[in-house]
DNA sequence: CTGCAACTTGAAGTTCACTTCAACTCAAGG
DNA sequence: CCTTGAGTTGAAGTGAACTTCAAGTTGCAG
C-alpha cells in the first residue's frame, strides 16, 4: 500500500514532523517502518491527523482525543461510517460549547447594561453550571465538564 | 476604605492566593500593603478578576488581559462606564469566536455527511482565514487572529 | 502578651503541547 | 560508491499559567 515519509505527510497535514512523532508517542497516531526504522504513514492516517487538528480548535485536550480515536477500529482502515459516528460525537460536543459561548455573551451584553460585572450578583462568573477552569496549567478555553 | 486581605479576596473571587500574587506580578491586579506587607484588595478589584475570569473562557492570553485592562483609568475607581466600554469590546471579541465556531460546526455537519474529513479538500482543515494554531505551547481554542 | 493561622518572598516544580538539539543512520541521485 | 538531504533517537528546552515549598513575618483572638 502507498506509504508517504514523515516530511511529506506533515507536508500534506500541515502538522511538523516533530508534532507527528509526538502524537505518535502519545498514541494518537501510527505508522510503520521500513527496514531502516524510518516512519512510513498510510493515507488514511491524514484522516485522523485532521480529526486531532478539528478537535484542538474546538478546545479539547490530545488525551480526550486519544480516547475518543481508541474508538475507531485497530485492525482495519476506517471507513466513512467509522469517521461519521465520531463527527458527529464531536459536533454534538462543539454544540455545546458554542451555546456555552452563546450564553456568556448574552449575559455579558446583560452585565454591560446594568454596569455590574459583579462576582456576587452576575451569573457570568459563577454559574450555576460550572465553566469556571478546573485543575492547573494553561487552560483551555471553557473546560469541558467531565 | 474598606479593603480585603488575599484569604478573603481568593475566597470572593473564587481564584487561589497564589493566582493572585500571580496576577498581581504581572500586572493585572492591583494591591495596597498594610504596615506590616501584607496585601490589602480594594473591593473594586473583584471586578478586574471577574473581567480576568470571563476573558480567560473566551480564550484570551493574560497578556491580552492586560493590555485591555490598561485602558481603565488608573488614578481613580473605574466606573461603571468603564467596564461597559471595555465589556462591549469583549463581548465582539466573543461574537467573533462563536461566529467561527458555528463555521466549524456548519463544515463538520457537511464533512458528516460526505464523510470527507479530508485535509486537501475539506475547507475544516485549512479555511481561507486561518485560524489554525500559530506558535507553540498550548493552544487556546481558536487562537485569535492577532 | 502569647500563640497560631494567615501572610510574605523567591525559587523551583508542574502540565500541556510541542520544538530544538546533538549525534547518528538511511535512501537515493550523480 | 559517495554525498547529501531526510530521517532516527533521547534528552533537554519553551511558554503559559499557575502551584508548591521553605523559611521567615504579621495580625488578631484569647
Amino acid at each position: 500500500m502507498e506509504t508517504l515519509p514523515i516530511g511529506d505527510f506533515a507536508a500534506r497535514s500541515g502538522v511538523a514532523p516533530s508534532a507527528l512523532r509526538y502524537y505518535e508517542r502519545e498514541g494518537l497516531i501510527r505508522s510503520t517502518r521500513t527496514g531502516g526504522n524510518q516512519r512510513r504513514y498510510l493515507r488514511s492516517e491524514l484522516r485522523r491527523v485532521a480529526f486531532i487538528k478539528i478537535a484542538q480548535q474546538v478546545g479539547v485536550s490530545l488525551e480526550e482525543i486519544r480516547d475518543a480515536l481508541a474508538e475507531l477500529p485497530e485492525n482495519r482502515t476506517p471507513t466513512k461510517a467509522d469517521w461519521a459516528r465520531l463527527s458527529a460525537h464531536w459536533r454534538r460536543k462543539l454544540e455545546e460549547r458554542i451555546s456555552i459561548m452563546e450564553r456568556l455573551r448574552d449575559q455579558l451584553t446583560g452585565c454591560i447594561g446594568c454596569g455590574c460585572l459583579s462576582l456576587q450578583r452576575c451569573s457570568l462568573i459563577n454559574p450555576a453550571d460550572r465553566l469556571a477552569a478546573r485543575g492547573s496549567g494553561p487552560q483551555m478555553i471553557i473546560n469541558p465538564p467531565s
